[in-house]
DNA sequence: ATGCAGATTCAACTGAGTTGCAAGTATAAT
DNA sequence: ATTATACTTGCAACTCAGTTGAATCTGCAT
């Protein structure tokens, strides 16, 4: 969802080289509305240069453990991939389960959420997903 | 958590023959206090009788559809279940990121939190999911 | 030019789930 | 009891989304 960052500082200062590769990554994920699955982000890439789905894999992988992207577990099968930067806090998605669109809900109530949550344990919570899943408009109007 | 369910019955109403097998899966489930894989279903019925995958993920699949089972997208890329009987409403799950370990928590909070996703969209909810990730109180003894 | 580390590729593999069809089993007619 | 029918289970083969290990390539420093 628009790319306002930086891309090449971004992986600078994670002391990572901003490689052609790694760059289309975030360009694409950067560009779009919607979290991408890593096929998605392959085939957009590979309409203008080779790759292989390897180091696309790995690439996704090694910036979700440097927290630049998000991974998204959704009902799919495939994760979901989104950017983590400043400009995209933490929020829900809905998913339709007609289309199987996802769409990002707004980031507002994480945090209040977050403390309702904390329960009766010795657990330290790092993260909270929220996943919704039901209609979306689009499906609701046609059927 | 507990088999507090007449699993005859349950299946009698959705019209399914309670057949050994199907039984079988709910009786495993009904006896974990925690959501299961496939995979740990199969091995858990296997101790007994033999069995074909197949069947049980047949048996998983058609339950969940009839909203016998909730199906849970967690990290793993394999999904867990859980039953969706009276006695376990849907509630969050925390999943530590250590050990995998995935834990049921309170239900309370999520009437509250439905409410306050609605959002700017004509989309119609029918589920909502909420999954904590961090590390359990085991596992942080530990390190 | 040469060497090296990191980036990319290739082929082969894994694990979770799916598909189509064959075989088994229960129930209902005859 | 015999057959017909539908439903359930099993088997083999397949798909899909990644993962692995080793080989090559590339940019950069000496
Ligand atoms: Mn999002
Ligand atoms: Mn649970
Ligand atoms: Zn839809
Ligand atoms: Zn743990």
């Amino acid at each position: 969802m628009s790319d306002l960052c930086d891309f090449p500082q971004l992986l600078g200062r994670q002391g990572v080289k901003p490689t052609v590769l790694r760059l289309a990554v975030l360009e694409v994920l950067g560009s779009s509305p919607r979290a991408l699955r890593a096929q998605e982000i392959l085939e957009t890439i590979r309409a203008h240069r080779r790759v292989n789905k390897v180091t696309v894999y790995r690439i996704l992988d090694d910036f979700t453990r440097r927290g630049i992207l998000r991974r998204l577990a959704l009902e799919d099968r495939a994760s979901h991939y989104e950017l983590a930067c400043e400009h995209h806090p933490p929020h829900p998605h809905f998913q339709c389960h007609h289309c199987g669109q996802v769409q990002c809900l707004e980031p507002a109530p994480l945090d209040r959420m977050w403390a309702e949550l904390q329960g009766p344990l010795g657990n330290r919570a790092d993260r909270i997903d929220i996943r919704v899943e039901g209609v979306c408009h689009k499906c609701r109007e046609i059927s």
